[in-house]
DNA sequence: AAATGATCTTGATGTAGATCAATAAAGTAA
DNA sequence: TTACTTTATTGATCTACATCAAGATCATTT
């Protein structure tokens, strides 16, 4: 079933009652994605949280050069969205896609307010999430302005060797803020 | 009163009653804080969430140069930890200490966890604000991944007029991840 | 008031990593 | 199978910014 493995990737924060579970279903739509799909697209409101179930997507701006700029990746059991736009219900600048067949669940922004809510478990979730969350975005800021490419490549390989071999290097170089050539480079020397 | 600058704050994103605002008080330990002094330093364990009623704090690694690397400045109405460490009770990799003369409250974790059940508003409120230290998060590793070292350093002008008035520049370049001598240049050409 | 330290500026030089370009290899589609 | 796209590699060159060093200005302490 679908549904088993968001409720037990969510179990590592939150216990739920049955009921407390049949609260939150009707609020999850699945959705299939094809790779290379967009789940949002810049310009557009971000409208959804979307829980990963199997795949790999990306959250990404342009520049004026026409360069990408990935902001994160989301495998199975992450979330990702737009959260400027989702919160603020203004355009987002940033797109997301599927770098993989991939099966999600979106929950609505007006769904989730609800679930905080009727099930107040939810709140203690994201905060959870959004504390992980700033762990995380300040190791990586910290990252960017202290180390130098390699040290940040390596690092990422360690923290994430998942994703490193799931996605072309361009996508891993692109999030570090790195040309594919240097990390080709670095590879090189070993 | 202290507690009036507190109160007024968070008012902006939860609506405490007289006996909500009763519970609170206790658990709020008032501080202050002289310029250099250190409210953390790397090595110890952070204990306290830490408002800021007045004056300006910084959180920062040094690393194996002995180069400071700011991951953040916190000026009236904000709030400042090294947060991995107050999560997981590790050892702090971040010093904290004051700019200026300061004043502050802090809040012990367990005070902290225990407010989130008597009072649980405040699950909400710090849902918000790391919902917005996300989205400052994200905008900042994008700025470091995308923009040059001049149009990082004007964006933080636009953004944070105060603390570029209050704070020296070379603490900015520090936390922009550029050396005062580029900040330097960049303010000669206009 | 003198002394010490912090801050900012300016110039000379060095370098990590970007850019540009060409090729090869691997995937995907027709 | 061929064709087209995506991905990775390698070399040559360029540049944004760091590093090093010296001097000037300003603030803080005694």
């Amino acid at each position: 079933m679908v549904f088993d493995f968001f409720f037990k990737s969510i179990s590592r924060h939150i216990k739920l009652t049955d009921e407390e579970i049949e609260l939150t279903k009707p609020v999850l739509r699945h959705k299939k994605l094809r790779k290379r799909q967009y789940l949002l697209q810049a310009g557009d409101v971000c409208k959804v949280e979307t829980f990963v179930i199997k795949g790999c997507l990306r959250a990404y701006t342009v520049d004026d050069k026409g360069h990408e700029h990935i902001a994160m990746f989301a495998i199975e059991g992450w979330w990702i969205s737009d959260f400027y736009s989702l919160l603020t219900g203004s355009e987002a600048s940033q797109n997301i896609d599927a770098l993989e067949d991939s099966e999600v669940f979106c929950i609505e922004k007006t769904d989730l307010e609800n679930l905080y809510l009727q099930v107040p478990k939810f709140e203690r979730l994201f905060r959870i999430l959004l504390q992980n969350a700033f762990v995380a975005h300040q190791q990586r800021i910290l990252a960017g302005i202290s180390q130098t490419a390699e040290e940040r490549y390596k690092s990422f390989i360690g923290k994430y060797p998942t994703i490193e071999q799931r996605v072309p290097q361009h996508q891993i170089a692109s999030y570090l803020g790195i040309t594919p050539e240097t990390i080709s480079r670095i590879r090189k020397l070993r």
